[in-house]
DNA sequence: GTGGTCTAGACCACC
DNA sequence: GTGGTCTAGACCACA
């Protein structure tokens, strides 16, 4: 599992360690119940500050992608992630809102937009196999 | 045009009113060469600070969709908003990917994300045959 | 002599005129002595504001490229724009500045602005023959 | 790195503040990946709005001649700042015009023009060479 | 400590 | 009346 950070990104660094853990979930490189580093190797290891991982490690605990163990150290969520319920989908089309309104504007045809969403889905699907 | 902004919200008053901008083009509400409000009528209306309303401006104009006028105010963009290229598909892209990420990861089928992104494109089409 | 005005530049309208009679006098178009139509004829040609070509002239009086007599009307400097001094190469410079150090950051080369130079200038000596 | 801002000039402090920073890359006392002052201790510097410099440094970074981190500062642009490209000499171009009107009105010949513009060039070239 | 956001209130240029 | 600029001061997210 590789970490690559983008220190130009204007986006937060600890939301990068989120999405990419996340992705590594979504892609199979990162099973259920299998052990991720700790705050302060995973610090180390991509040159960030501790504080980062660990607020990174709590927003990933909140939405239950992984376990924080005291002793035992940070897992990935031996029950899998909690499927999409109603709640979840409310939120991922508030999401989805402004970047389909945007593509609406520009005239992006709704199969366009379908082809992209195919080609990102599939992107990891196809590493989940393995 | 409504506008409503949610003041609890951690999304910036300005991105809020850029997205329901955008959302107005795309569901037709907002037609090529109207008016929008001064920044201070729009302030007054939805209870914001001038600045923020000229913020939310300057980012619209900077992205195409407006064109500001010093003494004329501000009208949506008459020539319609540039067609999607290369480019905007890949910045689209890169922000589907976490979104499309945590939704494999909560066992959402590749039907029912085309599902949602389905139902969000009609909600702006429907209304833009009005 | 056409004037253009462009209402979606950000450029003022009164600078707009300025600057398009200044190019009409180097074009040769608008000769020394020549009249120019009233503000009241003008402001309809073009349909802007009295105002606003009012203060066109002004500005051009004061920088000698027009007379403005109360009963003869505006004429073109019959005794010609008075020559560059030092004072005026010490503005042009001013303004020439800030375009050149961008240019170098952009690694222009010289030659090229040389060209680009030469290609202006040009665009109106032959027209000044005609 | 000095700042000098003209508050008498009719040129807006955040233009000043761009130009002048712009003038040191191009003069190369400001190299790729150097450090600028915080928002906050530049507008100490010169004695201006902590507001006034963001501007700025906003405009600078549309025009990617800065970069800006949110934790770590302000730097200027790594790679280099994007070569000219026929977008950029036509804007050029549109801003040298009405100059050249003006001096050919006042029968600057093309030669002495080039001389300005030779001069101006080197005098950051040769800065640039130190 | 860094930039980002928001508010409030002022003056100015343009038309 | 319109947006543009500038100031002043506040709170927040990030690292």
């Amino acid at each position: 599992m590789f970490i690559e950070i983008n220190f130009e990104s204007n986006k937060p660094i600890y939301t990068q360690l989120v999405e990419q853990i996340i992705a590594g979930i979504a892609k199979g490189d990162l099973q259920a119940g299998e052990r991720l580093p700790s705050v302060r190797n995973m610090a180390e290891d991509i040159g960030i500050n501790m504080h980062t991982v660990n607020k990174a490690y709590q927003e990933l605990r909140d939405r239950s992608f992984i376990l924080i163990h005291r002793q035992r150290g940070v897992v990935i969520n031996p029950q899998g992630v909690p499927k999409a319920d109603e709640k979840y989908i409310s939120i991922l089309s508030e999401q989805f809102h402004p970047l389909i309104a945007e593509s609406i504007c520009r005239h992006l045809s709704k199969d366009k937009i379908q082809k992209i969403v195919t080609k990102i889905y599939e992107s990891y699907q196809t590493k989940e196999g393995e």
